[in-house]
DNA sequence: ACCTGAACACCGTTCAAGT
DNA sequence: ACCTGAACACCGTTCAAGT
């Protein structure tokens, strides 16, 4: 028979790779929770003893660090064609989309401590971007740190929210509002009647809004400073 | 005479409850970090076996649960005395505190999924602050998003930092530097030449400056949307 | 070169038994 | 009413042994 590249094909041959290893755990992660990969049941979803995944990765950290790094790589890089505003919008909007594909790599430690290529060529990118519409080194960093902070407190907060769908948020608020001393939470109630339970309510909404926030502050910044513009094209990358 | 430690204190007491129990495990987890914190390690601390612990604690989780809480009673409440963007300010620097102060209740989901009376308290404050300031209950609800977000996200990345003192920042970026093919990641590399190995240099520095924005943005947003104002004293709280 | 079985040092949690 | 010892069903990981 003709090799299919697929995961079954390789899985029922017994032979493993790290790719392998690496889809089959985010797989796992993004179907059934970050709590359920252990090493034994990732083996087990490849038809291998938890052992033989050490062949393939140094340990669960290392997996880990994998991971996150190849969530970052489904990330929508900054388009050289578009503004800088509108550029860093569609990236944002691609970042936040990405972690809530993939709540799980919310949170994980590791692109901190170990950023992997994905990671550290997704950062180069976005302080690219800022650097090349005028932003000064300064600047650029403060406009990385407040977006990403925004992006990944926001993915956060809906990973950890009690309620996904339609008809969960409304059946849970219903719940919280019955529940609530009203007296004691005035504000939390009338927030909960009036805007989480009205129709076509999502969570999710909410991003755009402070993300135009932070857009249009940056945006007011570079013109207030425009003396700190970065000479174009001193320093350029290929696409 | 040198301190004595929770553990001794709570075994020469022999009594335990919960709020004891809770105490060593906040320590325990600001100390050694949340990972450190099992029941039998916890247990150790306090002069008892694991088991004993399940007399105070449903289970682990809503140990969790009641840790997150105990944090969130620790930030400092908007004043009623200040003006909206003052009070809302100074919380939202508390808040950044205590989270650096237990960087483990970052990310823990239950302040999400299982709200304890502070966080319950903390909520419906931060939001009376905003609706009495004028904020619409769309507005209030977006403006009370956007500023959690931020300072989550922020709380996260700080804590995820490969360095804490000036002392690993800088050795950390040196070899950063040296490792990183600066071809390939050109803007990173200036970034962590020219702004982050600076003297002084502190990543926490950064958060006054994207708190800024979003409240000025926020203000802007007021501005502009003066009808929506909310008639004064129509919901007051006793402080 | 890759996979496995057995083992080690851990987890959270239960439960009957003690005081 | 509170604490404990033993036990159960899990973890990540090592290592000698197999192929």
């Amino acid at each position: 028979m003709a090799r299919l590249s697929t995961k079954t094909e390789a899985a029922s041959r017994g032979r493993l790779n790290r790719e392998l290893v690496l889809g089959a755990a985010i797989a796992l992660a993004d179907d059934s929770g970050i709590e359920s990969l252990t090493m034994r049941r990732l083996g087990e979803e490849l038809g291998v003893e938890a052992m033989s995944l050490y062949n393939h990765v140094a340990n669960k950290e290392d997996l880990l660090n994998a991971m996150v790094d190849a969530v970052f790589n489904e990330i929508e890089l900054p388009l050289h064609s578009d503004d800088w505003k509108t550029a860093i919008r569609k990236r944002s909007v691609s970042f936040r989309d990405t972690l809530s594909r993939h709540p799980w790599a919310t949170g994980l430690k590791d692109s901190g401590t170990n950023p992997g290529p994905a990671t550290l060529r997704h950062h180069d990118r976005v302080i690219g971007t800022l650097r090349n519409a005028g932003f000064s080194i300064a600047m650029a960093a403060h406009a990385f740190s407040a977006l990403d902070s925004y992006i990944y407190g926001f993915a956060m907060q809906e990973k950890n929210l009690p309620f996904h769908t339609q008809e969960e948020t409304a059946a849970m608020a219903h719940a919280m509002l019955a529940q609530l001393p009203v007296n004691d939470y005035p504000y939390l109630a009338e927030l909960t009647a009036e805007h989480v339970l009205q129709p076509g309510y999502s969570y999710g909404d909410e991003f755009p809004l402070g993300l135009d926030l932070l857009l249009d502050g940056l945006e007011g910044w570079l013109e207030r400073h425009p003396g700190d513009r970065h000479p174009q094209g001193m320093l350029t990358e290929s696409a």
